[in-house]
DNA sequence: GGTAAAACTTAGACATGCCTAACTTTTACC
DNA sequence: GGTAAAAGTTAGGCATGTCTAAGTTTTACC
C-alpha cells in the first residue's frame, strides 16, 4: 500500500518521465539524460529537475553527471504505469477500434487519469470480447458493424452544416479539414507547401505543454506547427 | 469574428470551470462565484482570476461584480464537454462496472484526455451493450460473471503486501519469487518447461554486457534468458 | 438611507515545471 | 595526454494557477 500513496504524489510529467527512464532501462544498457530529452520532447535541464526529483522520492538512483537507475520502488511503480498504459492503449485500439497511432498518444494522457481498477476492468473487457462469441457470428463483428454504422449516420448530419473553426481549437486526437488558409502570402505559401492544402484532412497528434507548437498529422506526415501558424487555418 | 483567432486551448482546469459555470447555468437562474468556489473546491479569488481568464477567450460575458454568462461559444463548448463526461462517466459505471460515485470522480479527470471521438466511441459500445444480447442470457450478464471471475482470482493471488515487478529489471546478484507469467500460450510453456513456476525463487547470476541475455539460476539450474522473454515474467 | 455583513476583487506570494544561457564534467579523437 | 565536442548541470526567468490578506462593491436589514 505505501507505494500506491507515493505513486499519487506524482504528477503525471514526472509518472512519465519513471516511465521513460523503465522504458530505457528495459532496452539499453545505459540510459542517456539525453535520450529521456529527446523521447519526452523537453530540453535536457528539465530532465536534470526531474531527475532530481525522483531521487528525492526514492525511485531512482543517480549523481551528477552520473548512471542512472531506477530503485526497487520504482520499478515497482514502473510495472503498474506500464500495465495502466498498455492495458488503455489495447483497449482503445482493440475495442475502440480507435487508430493504433492515436491509440498510443492518447493513452499517454488516459493512463494519468485512471485508477488500477479501471484499466484492470478494460484489460479484462478486451479479453472477454476476444474470447467470447456471439451466437455464431464474433462479437468484434458486431459491435464494429455497430460503429460503422452510427458513424456513418452522424456524418449524414455534419454534412449539413459544419461550423468553421480554427486548427488550434482542435486538441490532440481531434481532426477535421483545411477550409481556407489566413494569414500573408509568404506564410500561406509555406502552409502550402508543408501539404496544407484546401481539403487536406489533419490529425493533431499531439501539443506542447504550453500549447505551443503541436504536432500535427497531414498526408500521412507529421508536421509542427506554432500556434500563431495554427491560427491562420480554418477548418470545417 | 475578429477575436476568432485568439482563442487558445483550455486547460483542464479552466475546462472545468466553464463546466461548472454551464452546469449552473442550467439550474440556478444566477450563478454565484461563491458557489463555483465551493463546487471546485478552490478560493473565490481563484474563481475571479478563472472568470477573467473565460472572458478573454470569450466563453463567458463578465464585469467586476457583474453577472456570469456563457456565450454561444461558450455554450457550444460546454456541450462538447458535457457530453464527454457523460460517455465516460456512464461507460465507466455500467460498462467496466466500477462503482457509480467512483465513476464521477474518476470520469472528472478522463473527460480531459479522452478526444471526441473516443467519448462517441464510449458511449456507442455502452449502448451496443444494451441493445444487444448473446445467446439468450445477456452479454453484460457475461461480461459480469468474466470481471467476477478474474477479480476474485486476482484476489487470491494477491494475499496482501509484496508489489510486482519484472523480472527483467533486476540486476545481476539480485533475487525474487516467480509471480505470473505474462505473452502467449506457447511462450509460458517454454518458460515453464525451463522449470520457472509460480512461487520460485530465481537469483540473476550474470547480465550480458548488452543487457541481453541474462543469465539466472531457478531450482539450482543455470538458465539463459532473453531480455524480451524475462520481460515476461513478473516478480514479487 | 445608514450601516454591517457578505460577496467579490486585487495584489502579492508561492509551487510547479518548463525554458535559455552559461558553466562544468565527461567523452572522443588526434 | 591534450584539446574540442558532447553531455549534463546550474542559475535565473517565465507562465500557470493556487493561496492569503487587504481592499472594494453589493446586499440585507433596521
Ligand atoms: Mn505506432
Ligand atoms: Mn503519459
Ligand atoms: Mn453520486
Ligand atoms: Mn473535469
Amino acid at each position: 500500500m505505501p507505494n500506491f500513496y507515493h505513486l499519487k504524489d506524482l504528477s503525471s510529467n514526472f509518472e512519465d518521465y519513471l516511465k521513460t527512464i523503465g522504458d530505457l532501462e528495459a532496452e539499453k544498457q545505459q540510459i542517456r539524460s539525453k535520450e529521456i530529452a529527446r523521447i519526452m520532447k523537453v530540453k535536457p535541464s528539465s530532465v536534470t529537475n526531474a531527475l532530481q526529483v525522483l531521487r528525492e522520492q526514492d525511485l531512482i538512483t543517480y549523481r551528477p553527471y552520473g548512471p542512472i537507475a531506477l530503485t526497487h520502488k520504482g520499478k515497482q511503480i514502473w510495472l503498474i504505469l506500464h500495465q495502466k498504459y498498455k492495458a488503455v492503449k489495447e483497449f482503445l485500439s482493440d475495442t475502440l477500434e480507435i487508430d493504433h497511432h492515436m491509440a498510443e498518444v492518447l493513452a499517454h494522457k488516459i493512463e494519468h487519469a485512471v485508477s488500477s481498477e479501471v484499466s484492470e476492468r478494460m484489460f479484462l473487457l478486451n479479453e472477454f470480447l476476444n474470447t467470447h462469441s456471439s451466437c455464431g457470428a464474433g462479437i468484434r463483428e458486431k459491435l464494429h458493424d455497430y460503429y460503422m454504422k452510427e458513424t456513418k449516420e452522424s456524418e449524414k448530419t455534419i454534412d449539413r452544416e459544419p461550423t468553421p473553426f480554427l486548427l488550434s481549437f482542435l486538441k490532440a486526437g481531434e481532426k477535421g479539414t483545411i477550409h481556407k488558409l489566413k494569414g500573408d502570402a509568404a506564410t500561406r505559401e509555406k502552409l502550402m507547401n508543408m501539404g496544407m492544402n484546401r481539403g487536406q484532412d489533419v490529425l493533431v497528434e499531439r501539443i506542447a505543454p504550453l500549447g505551443d507548437p503541436m504536432e500535427i498529422s497531414v498526408r500521412g506526415y507529421s508536421l509542427s506547427l506554432r500556434k500563431s501558424e495554427a491560427g491562420l487555418v480554418i477548418m470545417k
